[in-house]
DNA sequence: CGTCTCCTTGATTGAAATCAACTTAGGTGG
DNA sequence: CCACCTAAGTTGATTTCAATCAAGGAGACG
């Protein structure tokens, strides 16, 4: 039985590359522990990967935007869930190995590594992230993090809660609100509303990176 | 002028892959910022990845065992700095770029596919770490992962330093001290030495990693 | 218009950082 | 071989920052 297709809201097969799926705001995409027989590319919406410990927290591990592709293992089972954040499209794609992949000469492979490796220096910068000591830092990172994927790099909209910003950065959802309180207090980001920040100090908010 | 020739102790050419490179304890075999254009492999010794922050805390990224590859990366330059822990004999690659490797047949690509795959893994597997809250899980998650480069699954051997440790799990050297003293005292570990530790409730040490 | 969820703010507690001293182990040279 | 010296590790006292416990707003939706 398989846990993307259990899941998917509506699908049907595209002729070139798999099924599409619709995922709306909350839904999972495949579970921790689930068949990693597919991977995914996310089309529109917005997706987060996570891992729940045995005592109920929460870890992200990392938020998907269109012309990602995410779920993608080595091993046998998904290490960590996915869930769509707002109403979600993505392409499926069957998986059964590395060699499988390369038999067919269509360039996916070399899609795969430089996906394989894009997510490695993700991974890693989420890690220099969660190794910072203070709220501060870690927000300021996220912001610009984020600003990166904005049309307008000083506007940033976020479409995770703060309870997702919070299990992405290793901290409680009151500490997320409080610091960000205290950038707008000292004048380096601005609330348009509160998923709608625009980012007034970057210099500031760099420095705090180090 | 190449970073890693001028860092080398000595070097040889090796009749296959590349030439075989020697670092003592301490001495960078890269650094953050050089240029990227060769890879490594150790052969024997072990070798810390790191970055420095500019208010001079240093946070380790992973380190590394004989048989490993790291300094592989897509982009120019090195993310990291590389330094060895002990000892270390190294072989070196060069690197053009993907198109390059996969001309030649020789495996290699597929390689190091499988060396991003397991990057990836482990990336992830520190984020994970680096996300919990207490000192004392990121500990137990610590000795279990170094566990599992042991012959004898229970009697680990650090080679790095506690300022290592405390680097990599980001926090301080003081809390990885009295943090491993609690384990002691819980009677979960035992200390032979202070770089040699003895896992006397595993289950209870795995229970703690969530 | 009311209700629910998300976000923010406040008061207090608690765990790790910091500052500081002491101990141990390892290495060197007399 | 021993004594010293240094680096690494541990322990103690205090401070700081984020977690926790608790409550108060604000926006979204029916």
């Amino acid at each position: 039985m398989n846990l993307i297709t259990l899941n998917a809201r509506a699908g049907r097969i595209s002729f070139v590359t798999g099924p599409v799926l619709y995922f709306a705001p909350d839904q999972e995409l495949y579970s921790q522990g689930g068949t990693a027989d597919m991977f995914l590319k996310l089309v529109a919406g917005a997706v987060r990967t996570c891992r729940f410990l045995n005592d109920g927290r929460r870890q992200i591990d990392a938020f998907y935007l269109p012309g990602d592709i995410f779920g993608f293992e080595f091993a046998a089972e998904h290490s960590l869930s996915a869930e769509a954040i707002c109403d979600c499209t993505v392409i499926s794609y069957r998986w059964r190995g590395l060699a499988n992949a390369r038999a067919n000469q269509d360039g996916l492979p070399e899609r795969l590594f430089a996906h394989a490796m894009r997510n490695l220096a993700r991974a890693q910068s989420h890690a220099r992230l969660l190794g910072f000591s203070s709220a501060a830092e870690k927000l300021a990172a996220f912001l610009l993090e984020w600003s990166e994927h904005s049309a307008d790099r000083t506007l940033i909209t976020l479409l995770m809660s703060r309870q997702d910003i919070a299990d992405y950065l290793g901290m409680t959802v009151e500490t997320v609100s409080r610091t960000l309180t205290q950038l707008r207090n000292d004048g380096l980001i601005e609330f348009i509303s509160a998923r709608q920040i625009k980012l007034l100090d970057v210099a500031a908010l760099t420095a705090l990176t180090a």
